[in-house]
DNA sequence: CCGATGGTGCACCCATCGGTGCACTATACA
DNA sequence: TGTATAGTGCACCGATGGGTGCACCATCGG
């Protein structure tokens, strides 16, 4: 567990942007070419582009050039279900250790 | 759900470094100084300070200076679980568009 | 009081990020 | 054919991240 993932590294620092969220909401909806993306956002074509670029290499989205449009959709989700697991094995281990402390505290008073 | 949520930002980003991830685990398993911590990570007693900063920032953990000591501890779990929602969440709508591919391809063929 | 230890503040370095503009290619469409 | 549309590649910019070293402060142990 305690081997450092660069998918972990890649999907937390692809989730950690909220425009990067925002497109992954977005494409929960439906695929969408870059241009769709970048419409709502406010950002140029080329910013979409890195943002998707982002999320692509963490595995997050997938995108296929079709015609003179590059068309996004989600990926597998077993990229989130990797990062999802990291957190609840933690989660619970912190809860753990929450429960230690009020032992604690309560053993000490 | 789409508004923008900086504790998400920090949160993710917070996690999206092995060497933070790393301090997290270690102080799963108990409690810390900034010196206990930069020990096996071959870090400078500075470069911890700043990981350990950004996880502050992001709630994940809390320090308190005992003595002339930095004593770290996890901090509460309703951070991580905050993250840990989003990504529940999503994981839904993910799959949730999956099973619409898969009845798609099976209306089509 | 004195020395060693644990942290802090600051300035600095280089790499990367977020974002832009511009020139360019490739496709769709009339 | 010509023209508008959708992307791409590249260079650029300012801001930030990860990390260091050094000088300094505060505290603990004699």
């Amino acid at each position: 567990m305690g081997a450092p993932s660069a998918t972990l590294d890649a999907t937390f620092f692809a989730l950690s942007d909220p425009q990067r969220r925002g497109i992954l909401e977005r494409l929960g909806r439906g695929t969408a070419t870059l241009s769709q993306l970048a419409g709502p956002s406010g950002l140029t074509l080329n910013g979409i582009k890195k943002h998707v670029g982002i999320l692509e290499f963490a595995g997050l989205v997938q995108t296929e050039k079709v015609g003179r449009v590059r068309e996004c959709r989600l990926g597998p989700a077993t990229t989130l279900g990797e990062a999802g697991e990291w957190i609840e094995t933690h989660r619970r281990t912190w809860e753990g250790r929450l429960d230690r402390f009020e032992r604690f505290v309560e053993g000490a008073e």
